[in-house]
DNA sequence: GGCACACATCGACAAATGTCAATGGATGAG
DNA sequence: CTCATCCATTGACATTTGTCGATGTGTGCC
C-alpha cells in the first residue's frame, strides 16, 4: 500500500520551474520509496567490479548469449564465486539465464539497461 | 601503470561482428580492471535507496543546489546518517558539495551521470 | 564572549557482502 | 550403469555497510 501512483521512476529533473528557493524545492517523494528501492537494487548489482566485468562480457557476447564456462577464468575468481555473482545479476533483473544442455548461457535483459540509463539521464538529455 | 591504454570504459557492445561463437567471444578485458572498478564504485554509490532519493532531490533542486537542511527530514533518517550518505555520493564523484554560510549545498556533478548512463547504453541506443 | 544552529566525525553494533572449499544435482559420453 | 563435466548450493569466514547516539567543528547572531 502506498502513494506510489504517479511517482516517477526516473531521476530526471522534474519541472524545475515548479520549485522554489530554499525550503520547499526538494520536497519529499521525488522518486518514491518503491522506485528508489527498485533502482537501488539494480545499481547495487552493478556495484562490484566483478559483476561489471561479467555484464560487460555478457553484453559483448553474440546473440547466443555468454556461456558461464567462458567467464570463470577471465575474472580470476573461483567458480562458485562467479556463479554467485551471475545469480545476483539475474536476481536484479539485469541478465537472463538459459540452461542449454550442460551449459548455462546469459544474456542482457531487454530494455532494463536502457531504462537504468534513462533514469540516470539528466534533463540536459 | 597498467595495460589500461585502449580499454573502453563503456559496457556497450563492441563490434559484435568481431566475436565468434562459443569459446573466444567473451575474452578477457572487455572493460578492464581499472574501468570496472571505477564504474562499480559509482554504481555502488547508487546502490542504496536512501542515496537514490538524495540524488533525486539534488537533481530536482534549483541551480542553487540542494541544502542538506532540506534533505534530512524527507528521507526519515538521522542527521548523521544522511550526512554519511551525502559524503558517499560526493566521494563517488556523483555530486559536489559547497559550503555556503552555515549550510551545505549539493549539486549533481556535471557530466558524470551522463557518462554513467552512456556506459549502460546498449548498442540499440 | 556566549549561544544556538548546521553539519561532520567518532565509536559502536547488527546486518549484508564477497570469497572460498566442499558438496550436491544435472547432463551427456562411454 | 559409470564416470566426467558444468554449474548451483551450502557452510564458513573476514570485511564492508547502514544506522544511531554522542561529540566535535564551524558559522552567524546577540
Amino acid at each position: 500500500m502506498s502513494q506510489n501512483g504517479a511517482m516517477p521512476s526516473t531521476l530526471s529533473v522534474i519541472e524545475p520551474s515548479a520549485l522554489a528557493a530554499c525550503c520547499s524545492p526538494v520536497t519529499e517523494g521525488i522518486v518514491g520509496d518503491e522506485a528508489a528501492t527498485t533502482l537501488a537494487r539494480m545499481f547495487k548489482a552493478l556495484g562490484d567490479p566483478t559483476r561489471v566485468k561479467l555484464l560487460s562480457m555478457i553484453a559483448a557476447a553474440s546473440d547466443n548469449g555468454a556461456c558461464a564456462c567462458d567467464m570463470t577464468e577471465p575474472v580470476g575468481l573461483s567458480q562458485p564465486t562467479v556463479s554467485h555473482h551471475l545469480k545476483l545479476l539475474v536476481d536484479a533483473g539485469l541478465v537472463t539465464r538459459e540452461q542449454r544442455g550442460k551449459w548455462a548461457y546469459y544474456r542482457v535483459a531487454p530494455d532494463v539497461l536502457g531504462s537504468l540509463a534513462a533514469a540516470l539521464r539528466p534533463a540536459t538529455g
